[in-house]
RNA sequence: GGGCGAUUAGCUCAGUUGGUUAGAGCGCAUGCCUCACAUGCAUGAGGUCACCUGUUCAAAUCAGGUAUCGCCCA
């Protein structure tokens, strides 16, 4: 290579463009299905066909295509397999936008021609996150990308659905569902989101019956003759004034001693004049309002269990576009939600059954999709119980078979699946799978096929009408990491990738897709879909705030890509990627990555030219390298061992979805120890014609770049071409394996000796303020004759001259006179300054330095002093401790007396 | 109301089973365009680890409590 194809700087934008389609070219990203290496698989849970790729998407798809490529370059026969859900809900309101904007509804153009429009928007817009998460580096077999609807997965549907059906775990009725009247659907319980909403307390008076009316004095309860409360009605609070044309009931604690006696009588209904019975309630909070309360079962969670526990009337008085049904008196009929609840108050205080008006902070249900206000209702829908398929993914992980990462989430998983309640799964929407049920006209008969029926099972009629209803989004999810491989044909994937290994996503998710999968996992396969789940941290702006597109918040990963490179991204992302909960994250922080891209380029760049010669003689293979460990020098055998802790760090931090530990060891041992220390002595070697660091420096570089490579897939992939490594690709590489040989201490601290020397020099030019170019003599005084030995053995004594800028090193017994002095281990330094030192300054220095080593001492004199610690302490640390003493106590000896010397 | 997370250097954050002088990046100060890299190099300053009380020979780390901020669920 010459290095006019090596510049400066790493230019990420043509090489990721060249080196991804150089990967699918040769379909490093399908698996070989017929090899007998053991098998990875991770299935990406599937992003929204109409969005496109945002930060948190960026971050789940990095640490994805880490763990593929780290699993990889492990052996592994390694499946990620991508794919998009038909998000039904979301596509559906993009379509009704587009019609809005002519004028139109759904119901104008039909079902067919709507569909039709969905299918047009799905093909256009399908492809933009993949094609962005393309752009990442993300390994996926595109060629097994799948999408929800296609009409396999769409065939796995109908089989969930009909076996479902089939055991009796389906179930239609009327049910209190939420409603959301702009989507014009009912919704699941995890899509309300409560919002935080100043509104009122109506506090409202509804009139016992005349002929039930207390008299006070007639009573003979002498509670009631003492009541403050007037008898003549009963007083009840509400947030939703509106509501009461359909109460069919008041009801109260049956504790509640102020109300005790009422209970069983009624009151007359406001403005419906209508009768409707007090009853005792236990689910009625004392303390709310007035304790009374009253009772909508058609129209309120709490209120329908009411409902049904007491056989009350279910009276719908809000229909489902929010206006107010001809089950209430004529004057409301028609009106908003809104304009009924003006008209009912007005009417209310004209009637002089309005007592007060609070002001009053509660929460209230809004669309997930579009924010309009649930409208809480009954209506008839398709249900899956879901307690008998909680039960089996309970044990699944309570017995840790799935395991959740980081591991508290495994309590929120279980809280949410010990309560579950049964899932509302249909939706009054046209885009989405059609619930496979049919109804005969003639005898209502329900079916429920896999196959579309003919005529009527039970008449034979021919005049049936298939459910109208599609099955949410979410049902077809929960059957993907299956779906996705060919269930419910036994495939060979099915066979060799399930279950599947892991499951990234973000904490939201949990109840949306994973407990559903795994119930789903268990009952159609009888196995969990994933061993592990990892949940990673929600990315926040720098404010604190959760990044929102729709709110402005948070930058752009496209953005970001395009100016800094894939790799510097993925790095950044991953280096923050911590156990914690969340973490902010803006633009300046993809320097981390940046800056670490162009260093690793740049190292490159260093060492192929170091290398070079040697490659070309053919030197410096690892095995000839491992044959001669002890035949290299010390400083080679300090870099092998630290390189070794190395590989030990980083593969088990990702073994255990340590992202941020494996890219910061990396991180540090690449920048720190491999280049500033171990470069700078190869360059300085090679100036002096040893070129015997090669097959270590080759190894530990080769080494780090495979490491590297999940982490920024393209810089390395370049790296490993310009260096004409084999194999042909570095996805194709083997992940280095920790060696079995240690590096004998003593002799290791020597080379540290020789870097605190080298530190110390630099310490003392930089405080004396000695010219840059302007070379010092320096003098050790030691006892250690090995380390005088290594300090003073003539390559090494090159490596000093240069890196401390030092032109000479002699031994000596005394300080010459005007010399500054570094204390290290066993050895003190000499630097002659005559002249150039500053007293003042070398005193303080000094001084400093014995006010640390003293306090320190001090510890360790009274640690080893305590006779509770002698007996209670481990060995080590105590043998640790008295290592320590002796070293600070000869440091501090030398350093007492260099400051005498001063004096 | 319940659960979870956070509180460590000016800023953003590490710190796996308690045990060297608590680390990094950015920022700051000083000096360097030294023949890989100024997206860089060298040296340095900067922290009562939110607070209280315990457990322990030993606590940033464990237990209990308090305060502030954030997320989730009801």
């Amino acid at each position: 290579m010459n290095t006019a194809d090596f510049p400066t700087r790493y230019e990420p934008k043509e090489i990721e463009k060249k080196w991804y389609q150089f990967w699918l070219d040769n379909k490093f990203f399908t698996p070989d299905l017929s090899s007998k290496k053991p098998r990875y698989c991770i299935v990406i849970p599937p992003p929204n066909v109409t969005g496109v790729l945002h930060m948190g998407h960026a971050l789940n798809g990095s640490l994805q295509d880490i763990l593929i490529r780290f699993k990889k370059l492990q052996g592994f026969e390694t499946l990620w397999l991508p794919g998009t859900d038909h998000a039904s809900i979301a596509t559906h309101n993009q379509i009704e936008r587009r019609l809005k904007a002519d004028g139109k509804t759904r119901f104008d153009i039909g079902r067919e021609e709507f569909l039709r429009l969905a299918w047009d928007w799905k093909e256009k817009h399908a492809n933009i996150i993949l094609e962005q998460l393309k752009t990442l580096g993300a390994s996926c077999d595109w060629s097994r990308t799948r999408f929800t609807m296609d009409e396999q997965l769409s065939k796995a549907v109908r089989e969930a659905f009909v076996q479902y059906y089939e055991k009796g775990l389906i179930y239609k009725a009327y049910y209190i569902v939420n409603w959301c009247p702009r989507c014009h659907t009912s919704i699941s319980d995890l899509e309300v989101k409560y919002k935080e909403s100043a509104t009122k307390l109506w506090y409202i008076k509804y009139p016992l019956k005349k002929s039930e009316i207390l008299n006070p004095k007639s009573e003979t309860n002498p509670k009631l003759q003492n009541s403050k409360l007037k008898t003549d009605f009963v007083m009840v609070a509400t947030t939703r004034p509106e509501t009461m044309l359909g109460d069919t009931a008041i009801a109260v604690n049956p504790n509640d001693e102020r109300y005790k006696d009422l209970v069983g009588r009624k009151v007359v209904l406001p403005l419906a004049n209508k009768e409707i019975p007090i009853i005792a309630e236990s689910a009625v909070d004392m303390e709310f309002g007035t304790g009374a309360v009253k009772v909508t079962p058609a129209h309120d969670p709490v209120d329908f269990e009411i409902g049904n526990r007491h056989k009350l009337e279910f009276v719908k008085v809000i229909n489902e576009e929010a206006q107010i049904t001809d089950k209430a008196p004529t004057k409301y009929q028609g009106l908003s939600r809104e304009k009924a609840r003006e008209l009912v108050v007005a009417d209310l205080e004209a009637g002089g059954y309005l007592e007060k008006i609070e002001d009053y902070h509660h929460r209230v249900g809004t669309c997930v999709r579009c924010e309009t206000l649930t409208e809480p209702m009954v209506s008839l829908q398709w249900f899956l119980k879901t307690k008998p398929l909680a039960e089996p993914a309970i044990k699944k992980v309570e017995d840790k078979t799935t395991k959740f990462y980081p591991e508290r989430w495994t309590k929120v998983y279980l809280d949410w699946m010990y309560n579950l309640k049964d899932w509302c799964i249909s939706r009054q929407l046209w885009w989405g799978h059609r619930i496979p049920a049919f109804y005969c006209d003639d005898c209502n008969a329900v079916m429920v096929k896999r196959e579309d029926p003919k005529a009527c099972d039970k008449c034979e009629s021919k005049n049936i009408q298939q459910d109208e209803d599609v099955l949410d989004t979410w049902f077809s999810s929960a059957i993907w990491p299956f779906s996705t491989l060919g269930w419910p044909e036994k495939t060979k994937e099915l066979e060799q990738f399930y279950p599947t290994n892991v499951l990234s996503t973000d904490p939201d998710i949990i109840f949306l897709w994973v407990a559903r999968m795994i119930m789903s996992g268990m009952e159609f396969i009888g196995k969990v879909p994933f061993y592990d789940v990892y949940i990673h941290s929600t990315l926040q702006a720098e404010t604190g705030e959760r990044m929102s597109r729709s709110k402005g918040i948070g930058v752009d990963p496209v953005v970001l890509i395009d100016k800094y490179g894939a790799c510097a991204l993925r790095f950044t992302l991953a280096y923050l990627e911590t156990e914690n909960q969340s973490y902010r994250f803006w633009e300046k922080k993809v320097e981390i990555g940046r800056n670490f891209a162009n260093k690793i380029w740049n190292a490159g760049r260093l060492i192929a030219s170091l290398v070079a010669g040697s490659r070309e003689q053919g030197a410096g293979s690892s095995k000839e390298l491992l044959t001669s460990r002890s035949s290299l020098s010390l400083v080679d055998n300090g870099i092998l061992g630290k390189f070794n802790q190395t590989i030990e760090i980083v593969t088990g931090a990702l073994d255990r979805y340590a992202y941020s530990v494996a890219a910061q060891e990396l991180y540090s041992f690449f920048w720190h120890e491999l280049c500033d220390w171990y470069l700078e002595m190869c360059k300085i070697r090679q100036r002096n014609n040893d070129n015997s660091f090669a097959p270590t420096l080759d190894k530990v570089f080769k080494g780090c770049l495979t490491m590297l490579h999940p982490f920024m897939p393209f810089l390395t992939e370049e790296i490993w071409h310009k260096f004409g490594y084999s194999p042909e690709s570095i996805l194709q590489a083997q992940w280095p394996i920790k060696e079995k040989f240690e590096i004998r201490n003593s002799k290791f601290e020597i080379v540290e000796s020789m870097r605190e020397l080298i530190v110390g020099i630099r310490n003392i030019r930089s405080e004396m303020r000695i010219d840059i170019n302007k070379k010092v003599e320096c003098y050790i005084n030691t006892q250690n004759k090995d380390l005088a030995q290594f300090l003073l053995d003539e390559s090494n004594q090159k490596l000093i001259f240069e890196l401390a800028k030092v032109s000479s090193i002699k031994q000596t017994d005394r300080r010459p006179s005007q010399s500054s002095v570094s204390v290290i281990k066993e050895c003190e330094v000499y630097v002659p300054l005559a002249g150039l030192i500053d007293f003042d300054k070398e005193r303080a220095r000094i001084k400093t330095e014995i006010e640390s080593v003293s306090k320190e001492l001090d510890k360790i004199n009274h640690l080893l002093a305590d006779v509770n610690f002698l007996n209670k302490a481990k060995s080590n640390v105590i043998e640790r401790e008295k290592e320590r003493l002796v070293d600070l106590q000869d440091k501090l000896t030398r350093l007492q007396q260099a400051e005498q010397a001063l004096k």
